[in-house]
DNA sequence: CAAATTCATAACAATTCTGTTATGGATTCG
DNA sequence: CGAATCCATAACAGAATTGTTATGAATTTG
């Protein structure tokens, strides 16, 4: 996963009303409709949210007679979980060597 | 982790300059010199990515004599890991079960 | 103590983001 | 077929973001 794609996901997650659209759908399936009715902004917003979150792949866009399903998509969100993972690990491996460095440091001191 | 948070947490990480940070800083803490001379950015700007990162608990801020030190904090980038676990998980059982459902109306009509 | 270093903040400009209302194309309903 | 429904886009306003330069307080150095 390139940069861009990371600034894309992350930026669109960045957003109550996405993460709350998103929320939505991991119980599936909803058109534009459903989904406006599920907060107080208006149709035009939410579609911007959409397509937003689409251009980011979280999810998925599918027109069916005058309705568009919207569908979550896990993709770009494993990618940045991935990304997300990876520097934790690092970080924590970090502060492990350091608390071990430190605890070490002590027992030097009690020893004496 | 409540919702501002994340909103924070991945607003900051949304930024590739900051994300660079971070990753600099894995490698151990460093002063603000010393960070401004990896980007081809100004102190100032900077110094106003790593209050971001601040904001958002990722992290913290130590002052010794004229320097500011800077090294990495795991907790809020915990906290937005398992935002998006979870919501990965969530789909993922979601499309596992998608999947089955629609494995099995395979096998149904393969027995036909 | 004067000069240099470190870094935060203010002031500003350019750009992007997020909402609104207005509108209209495409599709479905009665 | 005319009316209603679904939804994308345009145009706009206000707020937020990200960079810049200018500046000065605090600290260290020579």
């Amino acid at each position: 996963m390139d940069s861009q794609t990371l600034d894309t996901v992350f930026s669109a997650l960045s957003d109550p009303t996405r993460r709350g659209l998103l929320a939505r759908l991991a119980e599936g399936e909803q058109n534009v409709v459903q989904l406006t009715a599920a907060f107080d902004i208006s149709q035009p917003a939410i579609s911007r949210h959409i397509r937003i979150l689409d251009e980011a792949g979280l999810v998925r866009r599918e027109k069916r007679g005058r309705e568009t399903f919207v569908m979550a998509q896990t993709d770009a969100a494993r990618g940045a979980a991935a990304w997300l993972d990876h520097y934790v690990r690092f970080w924590s491996q970090h502060f492990d060597r350091m608390d071990d460095i430190l605890s070490r440091q002590q027992e030097d001191r009690d020893d004496r």
